[in-house]
DNA sequence: CTGTATCCCGCGCGATACTG
DNA sequence: CAGTATCGCGCGGGATACAG
């Protein structure tokens, strides 16, 4: 909870905000992206997010842990094995990921056709 | 595009990350979420967001505007009048902003109730 | 009212080295 | 492999003053 900047948004900290404290920021959103699809081993996420340091995504893992996101599992063996997955509430951001990442997808497609008025997008 | 962080997160920048450059951070999604219900003006914006400083708002304000999610009405008046609005294409934004409403209420309520365990949860 | 311009401080985060 | 520890800088963003 470390960097946890709410509770004067809104008056009462708006929801949106809320949320935004647990996926938003850069990597997060991407982690949790990731665990969708499966559970990962340390540097494989790392592997995967390329340009993020090993520093940063341990502070960003241990945020999502202690936001009861996602679970870390330790394996007691040599050399280590830890598994990060999604947790039965971290499942519920699942709808709000998979939304971004359609958005996303489309906002890039968008980029690129560059002559394309942003107005007319079809989402 | 000043503070755009992307393009090294996955080999080829994922998709939600492209989102999150655009309604992460700690205001914009606030900011959205806001303009969702109607056109505001930019003091009314000021407060209703009581923790964020007049310059930040502007900052924030236009990158959204650079980005094609919202629209800057300036009415050539005196004393200034300027209203901030959804575009068509930040209307696309909307089913993502209402989740993550949705899902910050619930999260809050969870937080409170802090006996409950967290993966009990009903949402 | 709706901004822009400066100054400047704090800490977010990268780089690097070390450990079980 | 999967981390912690430490150092240091860069810049995000607050405070303040000024402007159309």
């Amino acid at each position: 909870m470390r960097n946890r900047k709410s509770g004067y948004g809104c008056p009462e900290g708006c929801p949106v905000e809320a949320t935004l404290d647990v996926i938003g920021g850069k990597w997060k959103g991407v982690i949790l992206y990731h665990l969708i699809e499966d559970k990962k081993r340390f540097n494989e996420l790392r592997r995967l997010m390329s340009g993020i340091t090993q520093r940063m995504l341990t502070l960003q893992l241990r945020e999502l842990e202690a936001d009861g996101v996602i679970h870390r599992e330790v394996y007691p063996q040599v050399p280590p094995k830890v598994e990060y997955s999604l947790t039965e509430f971290g499942r519920t951001l699942e709808p709000i990921i998979l939304l971004m990442r359609d958005w996303g997808e489309n906002y890039k497609k968008l980029a690129k056709e560059k002559k394309t008025r942003m107005t007319d997008c079809h989402l």
